[in-house]
DNA sequence: AAGGTGCATGGTAGCGCTAACATGACGGGC
DNA sequence: GCCCGTCATGTTAGCGCTACCATGCACCTT
């Protein structure tokens, strides 16, 4: 850190490496832009330069610095994604496929958490536009209209993904919640219910599907639907206690849909205690196809999200943004499946 | 993209913003250097200064390139996370704390899943590197000598998490999972167990975890503990099917130790399934006392360690590091706690 | 009065890389 | 032999910021 030598002298070194490509140029005998080119675009070299080059690379352990390269070529090679927050396991399998595909195409993932209210928000933005990523991608549909306004004069592409809406930022990828509501209201009318419940969490997401229930179990002239709000991240117990006062209120319920599989599960352990047929006396629809649902016992009748796929179209979007190729379809419908199983 | 000027101008603005330091200090009036201290060390301008660069800031929407600051000054403000993959629910909580606690502090977290073998982890390692993070975090130790060297040769400060060793490349936060095997294995000898049984996952540790159970009962002459090994991730299906094939190996068993959670809870399922009562004629332990384990039934007695403190310890670490203050204590041992339910 | 001291602000020179243009060598068509 | 195109490589000039040192001024000390 401290130097003793004449103050005047060029600036020190800080940090360890502190290996550039110049220092790599000069030992393999090319100027520093046949690195540069080695490093990014071998095939406009000949044979010999890229191998001298590679070779002084590999003696030299040079690892090229990204920070400059972004600086001077305005591509950072970085993606923001964001997510309410991840502890809630509904979005990891889509971050588990954009961080994979992300970091194939060489780019690289930066998390953020937007969960904790608008101004704290804010600030998250500015952190990530100030980082000027190649692409953000969003969960969920993004509302405020100054986090529209920004992201917008920021240039980035955005990509919302897990719902869906005619009029993106950008783009969008994700599917009709209501219809999943609309869906599962048919699935369970099918079989006969005639008295549905609702477990929800309180997000706009599920909010909508349950609006899509709503609606359609009205047309059949069912005008009330009971329902329980329980605050997000849902859990085992919330299901369980919701189901427990739910069925209190209405013993005659003869159908559940649940916001998330963890509810539903914690709804059939409760339904277990309670002694309650499932699917016989009471049917029971989860939400997610989370990798238990199969294994419960009754296994659990569900909605199925192909977050892999959504992850891996919100990346080829941005990577397509980020790489100048044109887009076409900023709208993408990955739809949904209902999963039938034991429980309904 | 393409511009119709006269091609020997000034090269052009490619991004939206295209505002820069420079800008806002001519608005201001002052030189970009105040602009830099106004954002960096506001304290060291007079309020009148502050005032005005405040405003050109607000009226032009200026966002700083942290990019271009972060290669002026060497310090980009980045911390890698690595994690062997983000679908498997463990280290979410860590994630999470680490996240927050890095966005506090002005840092933002770029993912890694590290978990797709050796070639590909070396591949990821350099693209990080490449960003010039200001800290790693890695859960779990890091044990091929060539990514110890490598982050070693970086001069970048690593924490390694989620386990303990007297020799971290840098710094280390965890517990001890030989010691975790040992306490329940002594909770379960308490509790008069003589014949118990592993469901354990393929990881190195769970295996940690294991190989502690295995010695202290071996203390107690019990010199065969049969088990099940799992492929991670871990799932409800994978402890039903385990536990199952447990019991009927052994129709005696007394006790099972799930190396997750989720696993615990499929034990408990299959047992359910089979009319074993489960604490009074085998008992269940699981690991991480995830948010399902108090709501289950009946509720699970697990290992509860302390993730959130995990992640701050390491965010604490890492940003201490950065900013140059000196570390004591590189080896955080943060220890665990039995949570006596009503499974064991 | 001369010479500090402390503070707010400014000028200069890079950080390590790449875009854009320049150069020079080579080969082919006429 | 000349011109032209093509290709590999080099030169130059930044990208937008901050470290470092310099400057100027008010206020003190002796």
């Amino acid at each position: 850190m401290h130097e003793p030598q004449s103050p005047r002298v060029r600036r020190v070194r800080r940090r360890g490496a502190g290996l550039t490509l110049a220092d790599v140029a000069r030992l393999a005998g090319v100027s520093p832009i046949t690195v540069s080119r080695a490093l990014n675009t071998p095939d406009r070299l000949t044979a010999d330069t890229l191998a001298r080059v590679r070779e002084a690379v590999a003696r030299t352990g040079y690892v090229p610095n990204r920070v400059a390269g972004g600086l001077a070529s305005s591509r950072s090679r970085l993606v923001a994604v964001l997510v309410p927050t991840i502890a809630s396991p509904v979005f990891l399998e889509t971050i588990q496929a954009m961080t994979e595909a992300f970091a194939e195409a060489g780019y690289q993932v930066m998390l953020g958490q937007s969960g904790y209210g608008t101004e704290r928000e804010e600030v998250l933005l500015d952190a990530i536009i100030g980082r000027r990523p190649d692409g953000i991608v969003v969960t969920g549909i993004m509302h405020s209209p100054e986090v529209r306004r920004r992201l917008g004069a920021a240039g980035i592409p955005v990509v919302e993904t897990w719902d869906l809406t005619p009029t993106p930022i950008d783009m969008v990828v994700g599917f009709s919640h209501e219809k999943v509501g609309l869906s599962v209201a048919e699935y369970l009318l099918t079989r006969g219910c005639r008295r549905p419940g609702i477990i929800s969490a309180d997000d706009l997401r599920a909010g909508l599907r349950r609006q899509g229930f709503v609606d359609a179990v009205a047309r059949r002239d069912i005008r009330e639907v009971p329902y329980e709000l329980v605050p997000t991240p849902t859990t085992l117990g919330a299901g369980r206690r919701s189901f427990a006062a739910l069925i209190e209120r209405c013993p005659d319920l003869d159908a559940v849909f649940c916001s998330s599989d963890m509810m539903a599960l914690g709804a059939l352990i409760e339904g277990g205690v309670r002694g309650i047929a499932v699917p016989g006396q009471l049917r029971i629809v989860g939400f997610g196809d989370n990798n238990f649902a199969a294994d419960a016992s009754p296994s659990l009748t569900t909605v199925r999200i192909d977050g892999t796929a959504i992850g891996r179209r919100a990346a080829a979007f941005v990577i397509d943004s980020a790489e100048g190729r044109p887009i076409d379809g900023r709208v993408v419908d990955l739809g949904f499946e209902i999963v039938p199983r034991e429980s309904a």
